[in-house]
DNA sequence: GTCTGTGAACTGATTCACAGCG
DNA sequence: CGCTGTGAATCAGTTCACAGAC
């Protein structure tokens, strides 16, 4: 009696327990196999198919999923199509987001034109610089190089509710705070550097260096037991030669 | 009496027990945190006071260094010089890496030019690419563009340790096998795709759009609860309009 | 006294295993 | 049957709290 309506109304209502940071990660993953599934005609799958394409346990993928309601059949499993929409407005794609770049440099022009956000529902409508020689100009594909002064104007003109940060890190603490006093909420950091922001804001940062460190501890480990390495790793710590900058 | 001779060993070694890969992600920042701190000139640091510049908890940091040796002084600290040189043989970068870029389009260039690798003891001293048009040729800052086919010889010739995928997704695992074959067993992955390694390699991926759609996820679950949001957000998993086919 | 190094307690995420629905 | 959804068990990572070195 009561139990249908409520079955119905859980179906689509998020629980109000915390969801994990690694659970929404996995989220946009298995949005990327969904759309590849959907591209390859198939219709329906199960958290054991799809824990096998990564490598996932199929429990993880239902109770993540679990989280924000209950998409799937029992007996049957999920309809992709389906799926794949109630994922998209979980992550909040389905209106799309405009998206801004700070720093006209190398990295931030190529991360302007990058090809893979169009798909995904990001559009970058804006670049900044304080350089003068950059200001006015615009990417390779068209997208404007405006003066950083202008942030806050443009940001509410545009609608942009995301920036990326590509500027050098003595610079970045500053265009962060920008960024938020012109209302954006969301930021992605490429600069070497921990910011500093504010409640209400998420900032998430990729170190590409760090993320090199991170290889090169695993060679060096890897190489430290037995197999013969290609070249002198470390074996283990050594009191190093006092070769200093 | 043997306590001595013991102490002093242990000090240098390493424990065999499984690393988090948390603790070396970690590693990383610690090795930041001193390089600031060195070049401020100061000289002694405590887990406390490095955990502030974070927002990590002491016990966290003295727990990530006692995986790998006693660094510390107790009731002093650290020995900024010292634990940096440390961490940086720790992490295997005393030797510093040679690093290849493969696919020499916007993001590609933007990465072998990047700035932040020098300085943390990695050289890009190669780029691949499969397009004519772009074979022969160099970045900005002058690392030649080789052709994809010659990878393995060059790799080879230039004592290349490292590789960072560039390219479309179609052709990323490709790529990465060509890597793979060429020897390199430490690879970064700009495509948004999974890659399968093999034994003995390690593939460390980013994925651009992943980690704005976890931006967006913020922004949509922020809004959700009361606050006026700037635009229409998702207030709550909506029965979509079923707008199906 | 200070601050490290570390076992013990805790917190949180993953996996198991099974009840329940189609 | 098969496959989801989920409590219970396990496992891993973090924090606490204190003994021990300086």
């Amino acid at each position: 009696m009561l139990d249908v309506r409520l079955a119905r109304i859980r179906r689509f209502r998020m629980r109000t327990e915390r969801i994990p940071e690694f659970t929404t990660q996995r989220l946009s993953v298995y949005l990327r196999c969904l759309e590849a599934l959907e591209e390859m005609g198939v219709e329906r799958t199960s958290s054991q198919t799809m824990a096998e394409q990564f490598n996932l346990n199929s429990a993880q993928i239902r109770k993540d999923l679990a989280y924000f309601g209950q998409f799937g059949v029992r007996g049957v499993g999920y309809i992709v199509k389906d799926l794949k929409r109630q994922l998209s407005c979980i992550l909040g794609l389905e209106a799309g987001h405009k998206v801004c770049v700070v720093g006209a440099g190398n990295l931030g022009m190529a991360l302007t034109d990058y090809r893979g956000f169009p798909k995904n529902g990001f559009t970058v409508v804006a670049a900044f610089d304080s350089s003068p020689g950059k200001i006015g100009g615009c990417s390779r594909s068209g997208v404007p190089v405006y003066d950083l002064k202008d942030l806050s104007v443009i940001v509410r003109k545009e609608g942009i509710s995301m920036g990326i940060i590509a500027v050098p890190s003595e610079a970045a603490q500053d265009v962060c705070e920008r960024l938020l006093d012109a209302g954006v909420r969301a930021i992605l950091n490429f600069a070497p550097m921990r910011l500093v922001g504010r409640p209400g804001a998420e900032i998430k940062s990729i170190d590409l260096s760090i993320s090199l460190e991170g290889l090169s501890y695993f060679l060096s480990r890897q190489f430290s037991d037995a197999s013969r390495p290609q070249q002198q790793p470390n074996p283990d710590l050594p009191s190093s030669p006092d070769t200093r900058r």
